[in-house]
DNA sequence: CATGTATATAACTGATAGGCTATATAACTG
DNA sequence: CAGTTATATAGCCTATCAGTTATATACATG
């Protein structure tokens, strides 16, 4: 279950700053130069750089080679690691399973009452 | 599109660490005290502590009162802004979509290579 | 080959993360 | 109320993050 531990840490850590969730977002549309990506942000284009580079440790892109531009591209990967691994915890917020989660709730709500008592 | 980004800031960054996603993990079977969710753990009892405050902080837990105890208990909200989120990419990884996302991305190609060349 | 454009890297800085130990607080229990 | 148990907080340390400016590198082109 956690074998995929090391990539999570990497794909949520680069997912947990707004101005790369942009970036993916803008890629999303297709392949984009590091200007380009730029345009939208006030801060340097090092600071860009440096959060491609971030997005491409995680996998999250991957870059090109256009002449003396380095297109970025989103890589879907890491983010369907993310889906799987949110839809364990699918139950607790579907409707569909509240039955279940309210009952494993419950007896597992006793249990440690108990527990708890006896120490 | 961005309204959550403050939210999601702090939920993909509470779960960037295996620590906290293994105590989610631990909470999906039902609420815990510290010292049972300390339990799997080498680090100290102030480090687990502070570990769910970070995931009290992105609101992925409450905490509640049994006499000495504190037993935290996971939410579903930011769990489902994540599964929200990361639906938006469904398209990149789901075969489903693959004639699209082809589609997408061979006009966004054409299109930047004439641009870049226009410069 | 000199210049312009696109991007990366280096060096610095201030803030935050995540661990520790020691200590404080809160509640039960004899 | 003294001792025990559960948990939180404080203070410290080291590492990493996210930004900056300055500079280097890579490529295209007149």
């Amino acid at each position: 279950m956690l074998q995929n531990s090391n990539s999570l840490n990497a794909t949520f850590a680069a997912l947990a700053d707004p101005t790369r969730r942009a970036i993916l977002a803008r890629l999303a549309t297709g392949e984009a130069s590091v200007t380009e990506l730029a345009a939208p942000f006030t801060m340097s284009q090092p600071a860009i750089s440096r959060h491609l580079k971030v997005l491409e440790r995680a996998r999250l892109i991957t870059r090109g080679r256009d002449a003396q531009w380095r297109p970025a591209r989103i890589q879907a990967e890491p983010l369907r690691e993310v889906a799987d691994w949110v839809a364990q915890y699918r139950q607790f917020w579907d409707s569909q399973f509240d039955r279940l989660d309210e009952y494993l709730h419950t007896i597992q709500t006793e249990e440690k009452k108990h527990v708890r008592k006896r120490k």
